[in-house]
Parts: structure tokens; C-alpha cells; sequence
DNA sequence: TTCATTTTGTATCGATCGTTACAAAATGGA
DNA sequence: TCCATTTTGTAACGATCGATACAAAATGAA
């Protein structure tokens, strides 16, 4: 048998992970990376190929670490309505309990890399693609619970939901204020079809 | 006298505009821009200081010529929501007719710099708060014309406008398809106080 | 203990980064 | 025509980029 790593790869692409974050890909150096991990660059190249292999493993990470974390976290409450309002409010704890305050790194790459590289948009997709899933099952019990109105058509108002998401994402990066923030979450919200009681 | 200048700084401003638009700004180098603007460095930085300060006018160019430009073409039309509407399905003319697509420079700076840099977070207020009040005057008008609910919060919309646009950019970026851009933008315009007749 | 195999540390590769020094070229005023 | 001033082209600066060569270190199998 063969010397054995000194170190979890789960370890390591959670701090480089937390490096392209904040700083993107291209504002992300391979010194930085080494900083970041503790690991030489010759480890990482040893274990990953590229940067621009890290750089995919890393977006796969996010998506179980991050992603699907926030929607088991959020999105499964028995409340339907009161855990998606929480998960839209907890976007800006996330972002302004990091200092800098980081968006999201699946938004960060689509305006970066993803109109230029057809497998990252690959992988965003697919990040995307389980959030959407995510808040069309959450509609669809509040649906069965009484909170909306049972002609929802909780596909598409998935995809609007995702896109105020992102669109929260982005506005909170230039006003990364919370009054602001919940008072246009009060705005996503009281845009769903709620049913009156 | 001295020797003059052998180009339009409006000229030079918009072609850095459209690298700096395409990848990003640290995605960007000062080679690359003097093959843009047909520049030598030295012409680059006798008239601007750095590449930061270049980014800066350009980011000054972009508010004026592409961010103004759309709200007088769409956001100041006779029929305010039809106007509203085109200005959103135009964001995907805009995306695809560019090879590769871009979304916005002022949404791709928001996540790549303004986290880190004061500077340009505020410049992207300041554009931002254009189109806020432009979303605002629109809905206003809308309202006077009967379009809209008489008690519409045109300044709280206008936000809400402004957040779904920044989702609209995100989202075309993974998904370049006009027939969910147009689907998305129907949710965000049905979502509107309007006034049924 | 020897060996095959993999990881690690050191040291550095050529290329490119943002930036600048310097002199030639180009102007209007004296 | 000569001068002061600014722009331009050439050439290159030190620093850093992503990536790698190479040998020492560390393992289990034989």
C-alpha cells in the first residue's frame, strides 16, 4: 500500500470552498488556496487536477453542504409558509455573518463563469434544479394545508420564488441591510396566492 | 500646447465596458484591454490611473449608457405596464444577442467586488437607485392611467421590481431561454395591484 | 526487511500580471 | 523656428500566476 493522505478532502473543500466564496474563481489564486487548506500545492494537485477541477469538486460540495443543508433545514418545516419565510430571512443572517458577507456561490459563478463554461452552468443547474423541486414540494403542502389556494400552480411559482432568491442574493450584496431585506421578503411572500381565512 | 489625444475617451470607455461586461473584472487584464480599445498601456494609463480607476469610469459609462438608456426607451413609455413589461423581455434580447451572453455589469460587479470594495458598492447604488425610481415613476403613472390599484405602494414595488430583475439576470444567465425568461416575467408582472376591469 | 506505491516538501518552471521608465512624436504658443 | 507640454510606442520591471519535477517520507504487502 501507498503513504496515506494527511488530511479529509471533505475538510479541504470546505475551506477552498469558502475562498472561491468570497473571492470568485478568477480572484482566486492557487497561494491562496495552499493558505486556506494548509496544503501544499503539490496536494492538491495530487489529489485534485486543476484549479479547475478543485473548482468543480468545490461547487459539488456546496451544493450538499450548503444547499441542500438550507432546504432540509428550512424547506421541510411541518409550517410550510412560516419555513419558507424563515429560509428567505435566514439569506441575510447567512450573508452578514460572514465578514465579507458572501452571497451565494451557485449566483457568484453564474455571473462569473456560466455563460462561458457549459459544465459549470451544468452543475449550477443542477444545484438550482433542487432548490426549485425543493419550493415546489413546500407549495404543494401548503397547498394541502389550507395556506394557499388549491389552483396553485406551484411549478411556476417554484420558479418565482427562485428567482426573487436570487434576486435577494444579489441586492443584498450592495444593501446588506435586514429592514430592507424583510420588508421585500414581506413583498415575495404576500405575492403568493394565499388563502384568506 | 501638447499633443492631443488620437481617440474618444467615450469610445475607449465603451469597449472596456463590453471586456470588463464579458469577464468580470479581475477575469480582465490590461493586455486585454489594449487589444479592446486599440490602446498601448501607456496610453490606458496616462488617461486613467489604474486598472481600478479605468473599472470606475466604465462603471460611470455603463450606468449612463446602458442603464439609462433602458429606462428612457421602455420605462418612460405612454402605456406605463406595457412599457414595464418590454423592459423585462428585452433583458433576454440583451443577454442572447451577445456572444457569450451577458447579463449585467452592475449585477456581476454587485457579486464578484462590492462585498470587498465601498467604492464601487457605492457607485452600484447609485445606478440602482436609477432604475428604483424609474420603477417607481412607472408604476405611479400606471396608476394615474387606472392601470394599477389606486392604493399601490409604488415605492415598495418598485423594489420589488427591481429585486425580480436582479433574479431575471441571474436566472437567464444558467438558463438562456426566452420561453422561461417570458413565463418568469408574466408571474412577475400578474403579481402586480392591478386593477381588473 | 525490502519493495512498490502514493503523499509530501522544496524549489522552480515559463507565462502573464499590473505598472512604469524613457525617449520619440505631435501639437500650439512665443 | 524653437520651446513647453502631453501623448505615444517600445521595452521592460518585480511580482505573481497555474502548474510541475524531483526526491524524501510514509505506508502495507511480500
Amino acid at each position: 500500500m501507498a503513504r496515506p493522505s494527511q488530511f479529509r478532502e471533505s475538510d479541504v473543500l470546505t475551506r477552498a470552498m469558502l475562498v472561491f466564496w468570497q473571492h470568485g474563481f478568477a480572484g482566486t489564486s492557487v497561494r491562496h488556496l495552499e493558505q486556506a487548506t494548509g496544503l501544499t500545492a503539490s496536494s492538491l494537485y495530487n489529489r485534485f487536477d486543476s484549479k479547475e477541477a478543485l473548482f468543480a469538486s468545490v461547487l459539488d460540495h456546496y451544493i450538499i453542504k450548503v444547499v441542500q443543508w438550507r432546504i432540509d433545514r428550512y424547506l421541510c418545516a411541518d409550517d410550510a409558509l412560516a419555513g419558507l419565510r424563515r429560509f428567505f430571512d435566514s439569506t441575510y443572517d447567512y450573508i452578514s455573518q460572514q465578514r465579507p458577507p458572501m452571497a451565494c456561490l451557485l449566483a457568484n459563478t453564474a455571473l462569473e463563469k456560466s455563460a462561458t463554461d457549459l459544465a459549470v452552468r451544468a452543475q449550477l443547474d443542477r444545484g438550482l434544479a433542487l432548490l426549485e423541486d425543493a419550493f415546489a414540494d413546500c407549495l404543494q403542502r401548503a397547498v394541502q394545508a389550507g395556506q394557499l389556494r388549491a389552483d396553485c400552480d406551484c411549478s411556476r411559482w417554484a420558479r418565482h420564488l427562485l428567482l426573487c432568491l436570487q434576486g435577494v442574493l444579489v441586492d443584498s450584496t450592495i444593501h446588506p441591510d435586514h429592514a430592507r431585506l424583510s420588508e421585500l421578503v414581506d413583498g415575495v411572500m404576500a405575492a403568493l396566492p394565499l388563502l384568506q381565512h
